[in-house]
DNA sequence: TTATAATAAGACTTTTTTATCTTAAAATAA
DNA sequence: TTATTTTAAGATAAAAAAGTCTTATTATAA
């Protein structure tokens, strides 16, 4: 409805990587935890690293870890480091001349939520949705 | 991001009926009006009909018309009309086992934020978007 | 060094979504 | 009736998204 599925399985990979430690983990290992297919995660992890989000390591005891702190990556940051920049930046109905000066019928009702739902996902952190989890 | 393309479509043509008059209006100049694959239009126009939200005539003088009012379609019934019932209704994570006893790490925070959205989806009609519209 | 274990990169395949085509059926009007 | 105009339905095709495979590269450890 609202992420990609190699969104939905890049925040999985990384909320896994933030609950499991700082070493590095290998990605055959993550796609068994997540029940997602390995060489299309090992994909999206390498376009993780590729947007700084992640560090691999080749060779033995090589895998993949957060680049930062849990706590400084926010969801908002991976989605659009998969999605691309733009995510959510287009108009609801797909039109391409729809804008702040020439709106659709649905563009301002869109716009408040959208900007509710960008704040949320700007502010919680891969860390904080953990904690927020295990209540 | 949030609609498949057949449901922007559809919304984009309900909009129109609901703008152009309660006559008839041909599936080719819908089409033409807004500018998307007559053929495909087509097929969602027909999937509509079944959902009892347009009415259709066939030969001279036909085409299609809302069954009903446009202020009593709301965009909710639309969408549910063209992706079904269970639309919004998974984990944005993917995971099927998510739910409000076993909730994944974004569950909370996205349920609030959907409650909102069916909200607006459930409460703005046609003709309301239009009148917003016209602002 | 050499063997082994891992990620990297790109080509390829499969599945799903989007779009088209063809033929039938129904309605109207001459 | 018959010709014409329209939607209906189902098969087909094209494009995009999701997933796989193969080969290269890099790192570690014996």
């Amino acid at each position: 409805m609202l992420f990609s599925q190699p969104s939905k399985y890049a925040l999985r990979a990384l909320l896994h990587l933030a609950q499991k430690g700082p070493e590095p983990h290998l990605s055959r290992e993550i796609a068994r935890a997540l029940d997602v297919p390995e060489p299309f995660l090992a994909k999206i992890l390498q376009n993780l690293v590729r947007h700084k989000l992640l560090q691999s390591f080749k060779g033995r005891g090589g895998g993949f870890k957060l680049a930062k702190p849990a706590k400084r990556i926010s969801l908002l940051a991976v989605v659009q480091a998969v999605e691309g920049p733009d995510f959510g930046h287009n108009c609801l109905l797909g039109l391409p001349e729809c804008s702040e000066t020439n709106p659709c019928p649905l563009h301002d009702h869109w716009s408040t939520h959208k900007a509710r739902l960008f704040d949320m996902l700007e502010n919680q952190t891969l860390a904080q949705a953990l904690r927020h989890e295990k209540k």
